[in-house]
DNA sequence: CACTAATTATTAGTGCACTAACAATTAGTG
DNA sequence: CACTAATTGTTAGTGCACTAATAATTAGTG
């Protein structure tokens, strides 16, 4: 027989609230070196956004980041006030926005290199954990995506 | 040889980006179901507890769900807007918050009861990939908890 | 060209989570 | 008892994330 539902509103048995502690938990471990480089954990997204292409506009680093533009706009706006990027309508679009890393948000990669290397040790985690652990989110994530089954009828 | 550090900056490749997704889209899930209880996921993780016991203080319950008490003192107070709590100093330590269910919080356990198996319908997932999903949380949360390791004499 | 629809951003409002500062009570010490 | 320290909550302020509403531009249609 299985386990009884009888037990399944058990906070400790509850995979959303073990979920949303961990996601804490590891940007709490990611804070400290972020605010080093003056960058939230928010933020030090975009940034890895803009590193591998730039200039981006807002609704293509909205869906890289699965974030409503409406997330985004705060954050960019904060970024660029700290010099980190330019925001600028597109020509030939003026509905779309261009954001463009500055040679300061170019710049600062170099320190974010040493960050990934910086966390694994921190939670003394190697390579292949973490690389089973993304492996077991990008599954989950996919799980919420999928569409929902079917109602019976009632 | 390993993975070169080099690519260790793909935003695909973070462990953070898909635990933040992962959380943020599980939440999403649960949602719509707990609207009809006219609860949020956080005011659902503060019923959990007080359905395992009932009076708790705030200190206890901030201990259960990992959360500041900062963070849970306005939770209590819209569920006790919503009449499902009440909340009282505890006779003879007056520091202490009393936090209490009410015949309709403690009422609102019958229909929480069908949600662990709705969820689990909905994303596709068993009971044991649940747990093993579950285990994996529970481990990266240790290792965030964890000493950090001493860093060397520079 | 005029009208309609779709796309893209922004703003306002709600709620969560954190830190820092503050207030109040309780406990410990001489 | 007076003084100090620790415990416990609340409030203020910052920032993220969402939905809804709004605005502006662009594209499509007759």
């Amino acid at each position: 027989m299985s386990t009884p539902a009888e037990d399944d509103l058990l906070l400790e048995r509850q995979l959303c609230f073990a979920l949303t502690v961990a996601s804490r938990s590891v940007v709490g471990i990611y804070k400290p070196v972020l605010e080093r480089m003056g960058l939230t954990h928010p933020q030090y997204l975009v940034m890895l956004a803009l590193w591998e292409r730039s200039p981006r506009t807002l609704k293509d680093i909205s869906d890289a980041l699965l974030h409503e533009p409406a997330t985004l706009s705060p954050i960019l706006r904060r970024l660029e006030e700290a010099g980190l990027l330019t925001r600028e309508r597109v020509p030939g679009n003026e509905r779309a926005l261009a954001v463009t890393l500055t040679e300061a948000g170019a710049a600062l990669r170099e320190q974010a290199t040493a960050v990934p290397g910086t966390i694994m040790e921190r939670l003394g985690l190697s390579r292949e954990e973490v690389a089973e652990l993304h492996a077991a989110m990008t599954g989950l994530i996919a799980a919420t995506q999928r569409p929902a089954p079917a109602t019976l009828p009632g």
